[in-house]
DNA sequence: TGATAATCAGACATAATAATCCCAATAATG
DNA sequence: CATTATTGGGATTATTATGTCTGATTATCA
């Protein structure tokens, strides 16, 4: 088996992520097409619009019908975590921790034999994922890019 | 979806790390029946006989044919890591730096979004994995157990 | 009001991972 | 030397994640 690296979301998170980023960075007011998007990004068009679907009943986007219908942010990037945005894609956080050895379930009380050095890193994590905002990213995107073409 | 957890390897690797700790836990002379590991952890037998197979080739785990056969650790478990059975299982990690959101490869020159909070964090997955040795894991499942019966 | 172009929705298809089956090869034991 | 109990290894099946197809619904515009 190759493993490309450690997972923290699943392929359709990546690409709500990516989706969303993008909405981010054009700030556009009339709505984007799904279509687009996922021509810029390589993601599979069909793939990436049911993922959308999934973001708007979640509410982290306004979907526009019709003829000159497309997505947009559902509000403003600064307020849109990335944590939001894998939770309502793969759903919240496990209530129990889980041993990432997989013995059994751990606390603190009765840790698994690799508790104490994963527990802050996935404190880590998690605290990654709810502190990155879309207008943060975006703009780095954008820096990114200037960076590229130089 | 509903991803359990943040996934650090391969349900293969979890399987094959369980093994290993039984095989440091008991310390046995002779061989260990991959059955009775299978049973101890509730890992689908024949599944887990293919795994051993793979850690045996791997040069992780001895194996021994016949009617006295069963495994054993290849080598003192105090110098046998997690890396090295994670690496015999899924593989070894990718050569180039995967970028989290998958916008494209990422390097310190040009990141990605979240290049600088992420890489601090793989960096401290990877080194848990590789200071964590068989014994000391083992002498802490059986602290565990000695915890859990009190 | 009909043609067009977007999202919505559910069934269907493919690929990757996880698990199972079957029998051959090996080795100890009575 | 037959019996029994183990690992070895290829083929197959099951499950889950990922990706596709088709048609309905909604809205715009000529």
């Amino acid at each position: 088996m190759v493993t490309s690296e450690y997972m923290l979301y699943s392929k359709s998170s990546e690409y709500a992520i990516q989706a969303m980023v993008y909405l981010a960075e054009v700030k556009s007011k009339e709505p984007v097409l799904t279509k687009n998007i996922a021509k810029e990004y390589n993601i599979p068009y069909q793939f990436l619009a049911k993922i959308v679907q999934n973001l708007v009943k979640h509410r982290l986007i306004k979907a526009t019908r019709g003829r000159t219908g497309g997505i947009n942010l559902y509000q403003d990037a600064s307020n849109i975590y990335l944590n939001q945005i894998v939770d309502a894609i793969d759903g919240p956080p496990p209530i129990e921790e889980q041993c990432a050895i997989g013995l059994d379930l751990c606390s603190d009380d009765v840790p698994c034999p690799i508790h104490h050095t994963w527990k802050p890193i996935r404190k880590a994590i998690r605290e990654m994922l709810a502190s990155e905002n879309l207008e943060e990213l975006a703009h780095r995107v954008i820096e990114k890019r200037r960076r590229m073409n130089s």
